[in-house]
DNA sequence: ATAAAATATTCAATAAATTGAATATGTTTA
DNA sequence: TAAACATATTCAATTTATTGAATATTTTAT
């Protein structure tokens, strides 16, 4: 019987939502972990956790500048994926919590081209549209 | 924080190997549970089992004909999930166990269009190309 | 060299999924 | 109605995943 099928680890990987969040953030590009904290709220050991399922599934990849790591997916049908399974289930797109970033002091939080506080939103489309 | 988001459920329901295999037979249209019995070699309950979950997910419906009942997919996008997840892990497309099927006693393997014990594979493509 | 910042890892407790064994249900045939 | 067949369900044991708490690692600035 073939049962170890290696499909499933990418499902696996997917199962969880904490872990689509972080996907659903990483749709604009690279981050750093400190942005995905501040996006999601969540403590800093537990996305650490699930970047590194992600990880191990071969589904991101890191990089560091200086002190911080940026995650970036590696590659883009992991969205298809997403996108198609959100399809499936016939509910709204999964789009993260669309509260404001505040407190991220990474650089893509703090371009010159004026990202402050107060105007950078966490996830492309939907609310931007509207701004 | 979007913490339930309803994808997951389509993953988790996708994490499992057997259940891969299970949906892998029903690329070809509807079959009954002793057919998918027959292809796989798993027990009876544990078939049952999986189709349970596969059920609950959304992602396979029955229908009873007399004693049997066949499961069939909802949406063929499920497929497309399989297939790209696939691509993504970059190995052999995951068409199931390509063992002959010589014990099914199912309508599907006994049409008279001669579908005897010697001549009837599981899987489309793949070994039928080469028959 | 020390301290502080950003991130990762480990470990233990808990929760959830898997699976085997037993049994139940619904259908047909005698 | 009883027996046989195809399938489903339940329950308990086991395995695997999640998650909190604590701690380790790496880099930069002092």
């Amino acid at each position: 019987m073939t049962t170890n099928l290696p499909t499933t680890k990418i499902f696996k990987a997917l199962m969880h939502p904490s872990r689509l969040e972080i996907l659903d953030i990483l749709r604009e590009g690279e981050q750093c972990v400190c942005h995905i904290e501040a996006a999601l709220g969540y403590r800093q050991a537990y996305i650490s956790q699930h970047l590194m399922v992600l990880r191990e599934a071969e589904l991101v990849e890191d990089r560091r500048d200086g002190v911080r790591i940026f995650y970036r997916v590696i590659k883009p049908e992991v969205f298809t994926l997403m996108d198609t399974a959100n399809d499936l289930c016939g509910t709204e797109p999964i789009h993260v919590s669309h509260k404001r970033v505040t407190n991220c002091p990474c650089p893509n939080c703090n371009t010159s081209s004026g990202a402050e506080d107060e105007n950078l939103l966490i996830t492309e489309g939907i609310e931007k549209a509207n701004g």
